[in-house]
DNA sequence: TCTGCTAACATATACACAGG
DNA sequence: CCTGTGTATATGTTAGCAGA
């Protein structure tokens, strides 16, 4: 019955409750007017009064914002770049330039309506998948809230309109067989270090570019994860173009960690360490960049003839390689760097339970044959 | 007041094409 | 073989709702 974003919610006695937005503090935080009804569509029906009601009043204060969507847009830009990490500033403002200003960014912001939406979904379903699509109307939805948080638009538009359902394909693991296969193969292969350390330890590419030698303790064998690498674009639009590699912590401040290392890893790297006199563990100068790994691994994969994986897939494979063995869900949150398990179980654990169910009906049918 | 769950918010990796 | 650019999509964390 009730929808998100009407703010009506049914009570624990029965009754219905509707809020609308009386007033604004000075930090724009709202404050709340509510009202109760016994039904749902009385408390819609009074909502609306109260909302036109109110309307006026609050409005008042900013409703002389002229600009379009395209001018608030970079203006939200410009104001959430000191609050995110450089690559979700640069994440945001690819999607609200390249999707979402050429569809309707010329429409007064005050105008802009869900069925404007509806239609600029219509439009991106023609080239992008569903998932793509959810995370612009995200960023979309981001940054109009903010136009509501400063009084120039009474309501968000954005949540009238429903997100489409994503389509995500999972990342699959390599088998026992492939991996075994990689294995010998990369211990072998003089750009093979990187492939061996991320099926030992789970590290993501941006953590392996990251390390360096001050990370490694090879008294206590283990390796410390403090710094990621990227490749972002770091231009203005209208500015020269120009990426650039960028050091930065982890994905998340969960992702700093200290993990154990085998000692057939160890011997390699104290080998390379013997060659090298970078700073950084892989890569001469600077680190290496994370495509480079990537090319790489494409190039030994292929040799072997393996499909479908992308470097992250060892990640994946670490993580069912350890669930195989027996080592708890809390544990292998805890070297992936993960905050909770739920993450593990949801992304990683998942995939290893539906092979096993596969494997199980495979037996079970030559059990019958 | 607690808690499990999902949607929203945030941040990473993947992949394609061009060129030195 | 490696680097630049451009863009799509997967992974990871947190906020807040609904139910107890």
């Amino acid at each position: 019955m009730s929808k998100p974003g009407e703010n009506i919610y049914k009570r624990k006695d029965g009754r219905w409750e509707g809020r609308y937005i009386k007033n604004r503090k000075d930090d724009g935080t709202i404050q709340y007017g509510y009202i109760y009804q016994r039904t749902y569509n009385a408390v819609k029906e009074q909502l609306i009064l109260m909302k036109s009601l109110y309307y006026h009043e609050y409005h008042s204060l900013n409703s002389n914002y002229t600009g379009n969507l395209q001018q608030w847009g970079i203006f939200w830009l410009s104001n959430v770049k000191e609050k995110v990490k450089l690559s979700t500033y640069t994440s945001y403002r690819n999607k609200l330039y390249q999707h979402i200003f050429p569809e309707i960014g010329q429409i007064q912001l005050k105008q802009v309506s869900a069925q404007h939406i509806e239609n600029l979904i219509i439009c991106l379903e023609a080239k992008l998948s569903r998932s793509s699509i959810r995370v612009i109307l995200q960023v979309l939805k981001t940054c109009m809230k903010e136009a509501v948080k400063q009084g120039i638009l009474f309501d968000n538009p954005c949540l009238k309109v429903s997100m489409p359902m994503p389509n995500s394909k999972k990342v699959r693991s390599l088998t026992i067989d492939e991996e075994s296969n990689l294995q010998k193969y990369s211990r072998n292969h003089p750009k093979g270090l990187p492939i061996l350390l991320a099926l030992q330890t789970g590290l993501r590419i941006g953590e392996i570019c990251g390390l360096k030698w001050e990370d490694i303790d090879f008294y206590a064998n283990v390796l410390n994860v403090s710094r990621t690498i990227q490749r972002l674009p770091t231009f203005e639009p209208n500015e020269k173009k120009r990426t650039k590699i960028v050091e930065q912590l982890p994905k998340s401040n969960n992702s700093m960690r200290i993990i154990p290392i085998s000692n057939s890893i160890r011997v390699e790297l104290l080998r390379l360490k013997e060659l090298t006199e970078s700073q950084y563990v892989f890569g001469t100068k600077g680190p290496i960049e994370p495509r480079l790994i990537t090319y790489w691994f494409k190039k030994i994969i292929s040799e072997l003839g393996i499909y479908d994986v992308c470097f992250h897939s060892l990640r994946h494979t670490f993580a069912t390689r350890c669930l195989e063995k027996g080592v708890t869900i809390a544990t292998i949150s805890e070297l992936l760097g993960h905050h909770s398990i739920k993450l593990t179980l949801d992304t990683y654990i998942n995939t290893f339970l539906s092979e096993k169910r596969e494997a199980i009906k495979l037996i079970d049918y030559d059990l019958r044959n």
